[in-house]
DNA sequence: TTGTAAGCGTTATCAT
DNA sequence: ATGATAACGCTTACAA
């Protein structure tokens, strides 16, 4: 199958190019009768917008980047799900990299979206990226940034985030109210924003409720699995009776230590985990966790970005609330 | 930033922007001295080779598509994760469209790929597609045509498949060898080659074991939970203790079934799942279940493609192996 | 309303 | 080894 040019279309109709793009464009300066021709010409013969020529005269594609650390986190997954969604709806196209948590491949990932010209750039950061200096130099002028989850607040564009400090707040509060008296945190690298928001949550509610804040058992340490664990262990040794997690995975760690050292969850040891992992809810003793609704960060940052090339809105931050699911891991309460 | 191009590192350097061209694309037919004087300037002048002009002049990209149902099934994700690094890596850029199940969808995307001007498509099938008319009516001449999991095997170019009777025979067998007497199995849509292959494994295993295979106890439906747990309500009823599932999330709603029946898992009902999705290993008790080497999947389906583009390789398909992981759900012996 | 013509940045084919 | 030139397919002033 080859795929005829515009030229083509005009070539059989005997009028010109010109026409043709006007016409296929939507432009109105096409007679009706004219543009009807073209346009059913332009089916029976298979006509497919070359993008490609396109965009370089155009000077940007209708192309959009989205870089995140892994494609296969559920978490990213979904918010590239339902940004492509409707993305895609809108016409764009969209080519997606990874970082594989590197900075070396974020800086590769927006080098191909410069060469590729894309209109905007959703990104959230690798673990390696500790400051927006990379994503300046790289960016190409006129590019939409959209930053989510992990993002830097000195960088100009949209940004889209939970809001973690209120998260981690209900969440802990909820263990104090559950009667948890010695309640750690597994708070992950608190180099990230992300990380110190959900401290400043659990801190808060520690305070409000008169419960001093013992750093000995606010764990800065990665989200990992293994990890948690290792975390864990020192927490209960150290006296803790319960565990607000910034992570499922940590959380999931936790698990593994508590049941090692015989206690009880909910019971003995409560424990509340973030992300809403799709395991969180299949596990038993099933886990609580904050859901960080992933598909309503890519819907708002796609969103954001199509009214920003559209020039209805400006630079802003678009916040998330999350929402504490509660599960047994957490429910003294009802168990008795 | 403003985008240097060739004729602007040629201008600066007082000579003509083929030489440049020539230099940068690696052609032998430039001085050495010469070469290293423009990849210099280039650096310097932060030059990045404009994707669009090089593609449209070229006539191909190099780019290629990925077309899956959802991007955010771990499965799927699974895939493109592994297939985007080897392909990045071999410098080819990723773009990536969801069908979601739906065969106008698929279209869609394959009209997206050919406006792009893809070297390559690596697709799975949306549920409604049930065969590859529309594929070859919409892929551009030339462009190599890579399907996994689930594929036509009408259809031209590569092919990359799981061991799916293999699978589900081991599967099968390993629960006879585990003295269930009735195993009945949730064998998904048998429209698509994929199911048909687990459901041939399965009774294979019955036959070799001279146990009648019974139509009764043989479910032809969807792999969701829900209708999982339905038909397995039916299973019990009909005297099973024991079921294949074709899926992890079916296989979920056999749990939910039998833990209302009142019956104990593994002791008096034993259950094998499809996918080896991350839950399966989280749930007490944990299931069993076949794994399906996504990242393998991923890997296999990259590399085939590149080997074809380079025209080492003819259309072929290439088949992996399921592993089956023993879990807790089907393993009676090692509890008595 | 339609046509003319130039140009987006790159590469391929000539020629030198 | 390098330069001149045309062309990939499309869009857009400008002209008619």
């Amino acid at each position: 199958m080859i795929k005829p040019t515009i030229t083509d279309i005009a070539n059989e109709m005997g009028i010109t190019p010109s026409t043709v793009s006007r016409a296929l464009a939507g432009s109105p300066r096409v007679k009706e009768s004219t543009r009807e021709a073209i346009e059913r010409k332009a089916k029976e013969m298979g006509y497919e917008r070359n993008v490609m020529a396109s965009n370089l005269r155009k000077g940007v594609a209708k192309t959009v980047g989205i870089i995140v650390p892994r494609i296969n986190r559920q978490f990213f997954s979904n918010v590239i799900s339902s940004a492509e969604s409707i993305l895609e709806e809108a016409g764009y196209t969209v080519i997606i990299c990874q970082s594989h948590e590197t900075l070396e491949d974020e800086i590769k990932a927006l080098k191909t979206m410069r060469a590729n010209q894309v209109a905007g750039v959703l990104i959230s950061h690798s673990i390696q990226s500790l400051n927006g200096d990379h994503i300046l130099e790289n960016i190409h002028d006129g590019v939409e940034l959209v930053q989510f989850d992990r993002v830097f607040d000195n960088l100009p564009g949209i940004k889209v985030v939970n809001d973690g400090v209120n998260g981690s707040y209900e969440a802990t509060k909820s263990l104090i109210a559950n009667g948890y008296k010695k309640i750690g945190t597994l708070a992950g690298y608190l180099g990230a924003q992300l990380f110190k928001d959900r401290k400043e949550g659990y801190v808060m509610a520690l305070k409000e409720a008169g419960i001093p804040v013992d750093e000995d058992i606010i764990f800065e340490d990665s989200i990992l699995r293994a990890t948690g664990y290792q975390s864990a262990l020192k927490a209960i040794e150290r006296g803790c009776d319960a565990l607000y997690c910034a992570g499922d995975f940590s959380a999931l760690g936790a698990f593994d230590a508590v049941r090692e050292a015989g206690l009880d969850v909910p019971g003995q040891f409560g424990i509340i985990g973030t992300a809403n992992e799709h395991f969180t809810g299949l596990m038993s003793p099933t886990m609580s966790s904050l859901e960080q609704r992933p598909d309503r960060m890519g819907t708002e940052a796609a969103r954001a970005f199509l009214d920003a090339v559209e020039g209805k809105q400006e630079d802003r931050k678009i916040v998330i609330p999350m929402e504490l699911i509660i599960r047994q891991s957490s429910s003294r309460k009802q168990q008795q």
